[in-house]
DNA sequence: TCAATGTTTCTCACATTTCGGGAATGAGCT
DNA sequence: AGCTCATTCCCGAAATGTGAGAAACATTGA
């Protein structure tokens, strides 16, 4: 191990259930020498990547919010998406939750939410969550667009997902240009989701609507399928303004 | 340069100014060879710091959206503080904006904030953006209570607080346990705020409300300081609950 | 089709840096 | 003082990054 990765090492072992560790842990866990993971901890905490705890104790430094500050400022996807977001919450008119999320490495993360006046739940999607790309309308939204050959890499490795079904369900998706589906991440609500498609590499997303299904009749889920495919074509066109600066 | 410095470097040529950058571009800026920061901007990228753009445009990647959510979920001030926030706002009873701010290096940011319903400002205070240490009765609050030798510190770099007036301004914030300023960082709003210390190192923060100079008499600013004083109370022993595990 | 251009990766010899084991320092506690 | 634990320091051996240029790859235009 050597260069980032032992940095990133370190860092990737912190979590939400081990959210401070001593370099004692931190050694025996890497398998690397005390002496190797102080100067690394302390190379880190330069930078504000880690912070002292308490009494030997290290967990996440700050540099993270100063840097996820500079991604909500100037990310395209969220520039161009954050305002239509909330505009489709807005027009849904339902207690509902809206989503923007995109393709991460191979699972899915959200990177903007917009809760309705009135929304008593709140969806899995945490901003910042990475979340399967096989299960969930916002999800599947997403993996129905992908190149053919990843598409098929993704598939094989989830046992969910192997299914000849599961394929020409994807293929009616992306036809469709919608997701919808009940219930496979949180019990109880259904998802509404658009894909997000764009000429500049790397960008593939989706934009969806979460709704509880004891609201949800099938007029309404027409009506705001709608709505988030119109969100995504007014995201796409920001996308494509934004990029010709 | 080498180590973590050389990917720090590239890393913190992004800003909200030039939120892309070409290789070509950072190997001028930094003085080293292409190939060498072909190098380290893939490295990064394998690690999700950075993404490609476009066309040879390289931007932060997405892995700081997912080490915030890390840090909103487990960090002690955070989980402490931010229902805290919430309530003093609440209880605030007026369109005003509560922050929760932490000692950051040399400056003060901003790690949570609160928007009463009807407010229809904001504060300078973006969560993540580094604040200076000596303007704000947010970042007051903190240089107050730093201690000695790095207070002497801070204030001889600064200009606008090298004179004696500010020293035993401070001062008499230290004594008072909340710290109130109007219009030093935005014009026609007021700051109260009060310093959160505690027994773990490191923890130095301060809960602020800031409100419209229009609504704000007397009485008002002086309840209101009781109740961030209050919830800065509050949030001190929450940490040092959570702190004894 | 071929050349031209720009981006990205690769190669290789060399110097620099990191690595790791253990010793040294230092703070806190009894 | 003496003990324990956290952290830094030290140094030779070994691995790694460095940098200049060439090569691979993709795109564009003639």
């Amino acid at each position: 191990m050597a260069g980032l990765d032992r940095y990133i090492a370190v860092l990737r072992l912190f979590s939400q259930g081990q959210s401070e560790w001593t370099v004692n842990d931190m050694a025996e866990r890497l398998g690397v020498p005390q002496s190797t993971v102080y100067r690394t901890v302390r190379d880190l905490m330069g930078e504000n990547f880690l912070e002292m705890a308490s009494e030997a104790r290290y967990r996440l430094g700050s540099v993270f919010i100063e840097f996820d500050r500079l991604l909500r400022l100037t990310d395209p996807l969220l520039t161009a998406g954050s305002q239509v977001l909330q505009d489709v919450v807005a027009a849904a008119g339902v207690p509902c939750v809206g989503l923007l999320c995109r393709l991460y490495n191979d699972t899915v993360m959200c990177i903007a939410d917009a809760t309705a006046p009135g929304a008593t739940f709140s969806s899995s999607y945490e901003r910042g969550r990475p979340m399967p790309l096989t299960m969930g309308a916002t999800s599947k939204a997403i993996l129905a667009h992908l190149p053919a050959r990843r598409f098929s890499r993704v598939v094989e490795q989830s046992p969910d997902a192997r299914s000849q079904a599961f394929r020409t369900e994807l293929m009616a998706v992306r036809k469709a240009g919608v997701c919808i589906s009940s219930g496979e991440i949180d019990a109880d609500v259904v998802g509404v989701a658009a894909p997000i498609l764009s000429k500049s590499p790397g960008v593939l997303a989706s934009l969806s609507i979460v709704l509880p299904q004891t609201i949800a009749d099938d007029a309404m889920v027409a009506r705001i399928a709608a709505a988030t495919m119109a969100g995504a074509r007014r995201i796409e066109e920001g996308l494509s303004s934004s990029s010709g600066l």
